[in-house]
DNA sequence: TTAATTTTGTACCAGTTCGTATAATAGTAG
DNA sequence: CTACTATTATACGAACTGGTACAAAATTAA
């Protein structure tokens, strides 16, 4: 990508704002977030952030994705199925819980614990939010009827619950990493939730 | 209580009050929540809702407070061992689902879906989120280790990270409902997830 | 009646909010 | 060198923010 375009060059790189802000509003949520903090995290004037991303919400919906984005680089690769279900799933967590620490201190999931809180107002949020629960139970559900064909999972469980419920805990991890709840004890869960979720609990 | 007290009589409440605002609350957020809301939803002017409950965080706290009794008194019978663990789970979720979506649009829990997002810049709401968490833990860790002794539920688990993931399961259902998914859909989650936390699942 | 006490109602404040109009700047095209 | 274009920079404004000072109102105590 080398065209000289007119016009005076940018002096941001999008990915690199988008990345600060993302990390903003996963700092104070949506709602506490004010412009001005975005313009100083970003170190751009307002004029530039509508140009580049549109009003607040529309930068906040630009954030959404380029974190779904970085949760997808993470842990698409265990959709393979060179992965065992009960492997796909401890590493998928393994890399969740890493990024829901990846701060100090520990903020979770930046979307299921920002985002909730706009969506009654913000049908537009809503709908993304919707949307990635979505994503993410089709990610589980494919773990889980993997491991069916392959015998790793019994064939009469239902396949699409069992992702919401693998995904259920997703969502208590990233709340709780947020509430304070310490890394080595969310580990801890992970190792009894792998097993009761592939149904070999108490074996 | 009957007590004269000398003064001008309240025009409120407090109960009734801390109900509007508590739904609110719920409704927005925190942030998003203004002060001029609160007076309107309270039916109460400014200076009167500060002698009566602090500020801004101060009212939401007793939301929070609210709330979590609202909950308790929903729930707090399944505690009592006449109830197997499927029936008190099956009870405690379904009961939680009928709060979650007692408005239109359906809210989910208030704590969860909105308080998360505050939790970095608030140490006040961390904390009694965190409070909350060990509450709803305790609960249900209740619940497996009476189990446990009755024979229902095996006594190699680990009956408190059951918990956990119980908790886990009402997270999950309370982001979804708010996201926007229909109570039927959630009402087989939960079907499909009672016998598996209870380790009876593909028997 | 009068004083004391508590709540209510009005009005205000300084600071912040999101968004935009306008001008300056830095490049390309001819 | 001049026109054109896209981005950057400054500055502003109308609305709203959380919080409070102050006076009016409604009750009890003496």
């Amino acid at each position: 990508m080398n065209e000289k375009t007119r016009g005076r060059p940018r002096q941001y790189d999008r990915e690199q704002v988008l990345t600060s802000v993302l990390s903003l509003f996963s700092e104070k949520g949506y709602s506490a977030t004010s412009l001005d903090d975005i313009s100083e995290a970003m170190n751009m004037n307002r004029p530039s952030i509508y140009n580049a991303f549109g009003d607040k919400e529309s930068i906040y919906l630009h954030a959404m994705d380029s974190f779904r984005k970085q949760m997808r680089r993470a842990v698409g690769k265990y959709l393979d199925s060179e992965y065992d279900l009960q492997t796909a799933l401890m590493n998928t967590y393994l890399s969740a819980l890493k990024i829901y620490f990846s701060s100090r201190p520990a903020q979770g999931c930046f979307i299921f614990c920002t985002s909730p809180a706009e969506v009654i107002n913000q049908p537009v949020i809503k709908e993304k939010i919707s949307d990635t629960l979505i994503e993410v139970d089709e990610f589980f559900q494919v773990l889980f009827t993997n491991a069916q064909q392959q015998g790793d999972y019994p064939k009469n469980m239902d396949a699409s619950n069992a992702g919401k419920l693998a995904q259920g805990a997703l969502h208590t991890i990233a709340i709780r990493a947020r509430a304070g709840e310490s890394q080595a004890s969310l580990k801890r869960f992970i190792e009894f939730t792998v097993p009761v979720l592939c149904n070999s609990g108490s074996e």
